[in-house]
RNA sequence: GGGCCCAUAGCUCAGCUGGUCAGAGCGCCGCGUUUACACCGCGGAGGCCGGGGGUUCGAGCCCCUCUGGGCCCA
């Protein structure tokens, strides 16, 4: 018996038999619907990933087998930033949407590497037009596909390959377009001028969401801004360069250092611009000299304090994260704006370094800089400091600002207490997440590969464009691009032209398009009747990292559309952490790539490690030391094989099945002992918790195999002259047929491989379509059979073993006589057992029970020379 | 600074609403080629359940506190 090509053999037939495939005729009540989480095809797939696919997996095949028709689809998250670098990277190109189309292009490089094969430097990157580079955008996402669909058929994911989307594709930028604009009838959606965070590398706004605060190195720069009456007001900045930039010194209301100076105004060091000294109980008292300079903008909290307090945007960071060409005008004097000459163009970076030689030669920089590690923003795919620049952009409204006639906040954490989070602690990460939104959802983006915002603008005789009443379209044309489409009414020629119109050049953020995964996947606005059977869904399974990002924003855009939860359910995985506990990363060099491990310990043995880990719980990974994997190995060749032997008994019969034959006590209990654990797991899986499932499961079936079919082999032979009535060979024959049934559909949602392959021996149909045991049919199959006769009889068989153990003699050694001494409750029992222990145990002569303190058993071997 | 999770045999972890628990597997040691399984079987040795305090007739399991990790948010 060999694992070895299940996935190969069962992989096609459950293909072409169609075993996954999902029944749309069922009512929605007899439907199990799963929001897939679409892996970004633009990177590889992980082992993080092949663990938490597989916890649906067993949910999704638990349910099936329970009846409910179950609606899994696949979805594949091509959207964004993450493959715009991938394409850049692979064939050497990148985006300039100055640039025309170019029919038939192809691309310098495959691969990611030069014809010399060495990697692609931003150097080699050949600029092309928006649409080529979206061509290959999806070029490449088509190859990442086909490997990401290979990899799960052969994890044997139980997913309806028919139901499959892209977060980029047609279908999605229809409802992801469709969604907005009816954000923007109802309110939900707006524009507005204001500061946001920004790239510079990658020149685009950002998300509170995408935020990641890292460790940055810096420099605490001590410098003197000058009263009127001479003095110094001494403060302490990361930023010099932003200098400049000041609109104010602000300290808090409480600190009496500085309360005599509220209300009064210092001037800068070097540019000699005139700023107010104001209190805001932001500022922070025992953080360097307890006054903060306040620019537009440093950080969040300056934004803070230039909308409480109203004060200037004196902008000096472009968009490109230099400073900008012109001197500002709010820099009079004749010094300021020679020192503000000095840096102009410069990169923030260049221009700290001229600002600190100046403030040197002023002789207001008091120390010398010192060194500092502070917390900075960074757009979590950046390596560069977000700084904040005004500009427009859209937002959907999520409970971070006030919005107009209702408390969406209160609302969403509301959402929160309905949706029912597996583990439940996970709630509070949503809770936390709602309760410090500080803003609204900014979802423009300045890039290319993802969903437009289906607008255009007016464009006035000057040629301005009117961004107060943008012109949509109406929802049967979309999706749309409006950068290269016209509005209706318009023809293409008035584009860029005064009294025509423009498109709005930006994409949505990727989130605000896989936010809609369950209406996309749904047959929301095109197939009403399909979204009717699947909407809300049932279940939401992703990793805890995303619960503010996708869960929320998920969560949101139903509240918003629908007025409901998206999912009953959120199933939340663990992350997997390398031996030292640290978060399993690629950098890390981890070589194994997931389909390394199946082929190595097979599918069903990766998918047994990722099913004893439970919910919400990360998972230690040692690919040196992979023990779970190995041990799920062992667990689903045992099945092949213990399979194979109880199968075995009758010969050419037909395995009985027939509950009537169940008639020895010990064939009861063991009936007894299995409708326990068929209420247990069933409760269990019930209830998200595979693991305990897993476990109690996998306990019976060892027991199953190492005490009750050693127990009953001789009987079940049933050989001829063995004198054992026919009835009692019935018995143990049924009992191993029932049990085996029952254990392997129990077994079946982790071990889909080997499951299936023996079910192939003598049953019909796939495992994967057979019902849920129940444990009825059991309970009245082993009648008064009592669970703690198995128990006695394996303890009382692990004491005839330890006897041959310790006398260091094969366990075929036989017993002239034999003495078990057991707590008196089992020496009640075992009699009941007393001719299949004495087969098993080999005893020649007598074998009898004597009541004892522990299970001990003592006998005479008869040893042959 | 706020919040959450975790600390139980060498390792990975179970221990649900306090009273047969001190458990499982791996590893380790010893034995054994038993009519399925050497990708094996059998047996065995390992732990003041992180420290301290409290509630209780009784606490890994409840409360407080400390220590040491991890994560999230400021």
């Amino acid at each position: 018996m060999s694992l070895e090509g299940l996935e190969q053999r069962w992989g096609q037939r459950w293909s072409e038999q169609g075993t996954y495939a999902f029944d749309r005729t069922r009512p929605r009540e007899d439907v199990f619907s799963i929001d897939t989480p679409p892996p970004t095809v633009s990177g590889s797939l992980h082992i993080g990933h092949v663990f938490s696919y597989t916890h649906t997996d067993v949910v999704a095949r638990f349910q099936r087998m329970r009846g409910r028709e179950v609606f899994y689809p696949m979805g594949w998250d091509d959207n964004g930033l993450p493959t715009e670098r991938r394409v850049q990277n692979y064939y050497g190109v990148r985006c300039d949407p100055s640039l025309p189309y170019v029919e038939n292009f192809e691309p310098p490089f495959t691969g990611g590497v030069t014809e010399t094969g060495k990697a692609i430097k931003p150097a080699d990157q050949v600029p092309i037009s928006r649409r080529n580079f979206i061509e290959l955008c999806e070029r490449l996402t088509a190859e990442d596909e086909q490997q990401f669909e290979a990899l799960w058929r052969h994890l044997g994911l139980s997913v309806d390959w028919s139901q499959t989307y892209q977060t980029i594709g047609p279908r999605a930028q229809k409802v992801a377009q469709v969604a907005f604009l009816r954000n923007l009838a109802r309110g939900e959606a707006y524009q507005a001028d204001a500061p946001g965070l920004w790239d510079v590398t990658f020149q685009t706004a950002v998300a509170q969401a995408e935020l990641e605060a890292r460790d940055y190195p810096g420099h605490f720069h001590e410098l003197a801004f000058h009263k009127p009456d001479g003095g110094h007001v001494v403060i302490e900045t990361t930023r010099p360069e932003l200098l400049p930039a000041c609109v104010a010194l602000i300290a808090h209301p409480d600190d009496e250092r500085y309360q005599p100076l509220f209300g009064t105004t210092v001037t800068t060091p070097v540019f000699g611009v005139e700023v107010p000294v104001l209190a805001h109980p932001d500022a922070e008292m025992d953080k360097g000299s307890g006054i903060a300079m306040c620019c537009t903008f440093g950080d969040l909290t300056d934004v803070t304090w230039w909308r409480e307090l109203d004060l200037p945007t004196r902008s000096v960071v472009g968009r490109d994260g230099r400073l900008l060409p012109e001197t500002p005008d709010w820099i009079t004097s004749e010094t300021g704006r020679t020192a503000y000459a000095e840096l102009a163009g410069k990169t923030t970076f260049s221009a700290r370094a001229a600002v600190v030689d100046a403030l040197r030669a002023s002789g207001d920089l008091l120390a010398d800089p010192k060194p500092t590690q502070r917390k900075a923003n960074f757009y979590e795919k950046g390596d560069k400091p977000l700084e904040i620049v005004t500009s427009r952009q859209w937002y959907i409204r999520n409970g971070g600002r006030e919005a107009p006639g209702r408390n969406l906040r209160g609302e969403l954490l509301g959402r929160g207490e309905e949706l029912q989070f597996h583990p439940d602690f996970m709630r509070v990460r949503y809770a936390n997440w709602v309760n410090g939104l500080n803003g609204d959802w900014l979802i423009s983006r300045q890039r290319f590969f993802g969903v437009p915002i289906p607008l255009w603008y007016r464009l006035d005789a000057d040629g301005e464009p009117d961004y107060d009443d943008p012109i949509q379209p109406t929802e049967d044309e979309l999706p749309i691009d409006p950068s290269s489409q016209a509005p209706a009414g318009y023809t293409e020629d008035q584009r860029g032209v005064p009294g025509g119109f423009i498109g709005d050049a930006d994409i949505m953020d990727t989130w605000a398009t896989s936010s809609l995964t369950p209406q996309i996947v749904s047959g929301w606005l095109d197939d009403e009747d399909l979204f009717s059977r699947l909407f809300p869904f049932d279940v939401r399974p992703q990793g805890q990292d995303i619960i503010r990002t996708w869960l929320f924003s998920t969560v949101l855009r139903s509240h918003l559309e629908h007025g409901s939860l998206p999912w009953a359910h959120a199933a939340i995985s663990g992350w997997i952490l390398d031996p030292d506990r640290k978060k399993m990363s690629k950098s890390k060099g981890n070589v194994i790539t997931p389909m390394d491990l199946l082929e190595q310990h097979s599918s069903d043995a990766v998918r047994y490690w990722a099913a004893s880990a439970r919910l919400g719980t990360d998972a230690a990974f040692d690919p040196q030391q992979p023990t779970q994997m190995k041990i799920g190995r062992r667990l689903a060749i045992k099945v092949l094989n213990a399979s194979k032997f109880a199968l075995s008994f009758g010969g050419d019969e037909p395995v009985s099945l027939d509950p009537a034959a169940v008639a020895e006590p010990i064939d009861k209990a063991v009936l007894a002992a299995l409708a326990d654990v068929v209420d247990e797991a069933t409760e269990a899986l019930e209830g998200y918790d595979h693991t305990r499932a897993l476990e109690v499961t996998e306990t019976f079936f060892w027991t199953l195999c190492d005490d009750y079919l050693e127990l009953v082999k001789d009987r079940a032979y049933g050989r001829d002259g063995s004198g054992i009535a026919p009835a009692a060979v019935a018995s143990a024959r049924a009992t191993l047929g029932i049990a085996l049934d029952v254990v392997l559909r129990l077994l079946a949602p982790v071990l889909p491989f080997a499951t299936e392959e023996v079910w192939s021996w003598w049953r019909e149909g796939s495992i994967h379509r057979a019902p849920w045991p129940t444990s009825a049919p059991l309970r009245e199959a082993a009648g008064d059979g009592d669970p703690a006769l198995l128990s006695a009889a394996g303890a009382a068989l692990a004491a005839l073993r330890k006897v041959k153990s310790e006398a260091k003699v094969s366990q075929k050694t036989r017993f002239a006589d034999a003495v078990v001494h057991a707590p008196e409750a089992d020496v009640a029992l075992l009699p009941a057992v007393l001719d299949d222990l004495r087969a098993v145990g080999g005893v020649d002569g007598e074998l009898t029970f004597v009541a004892g303190a522990e299970h001990r058993a003592e006998g005479e071997l008869v040893l042959e020379s």
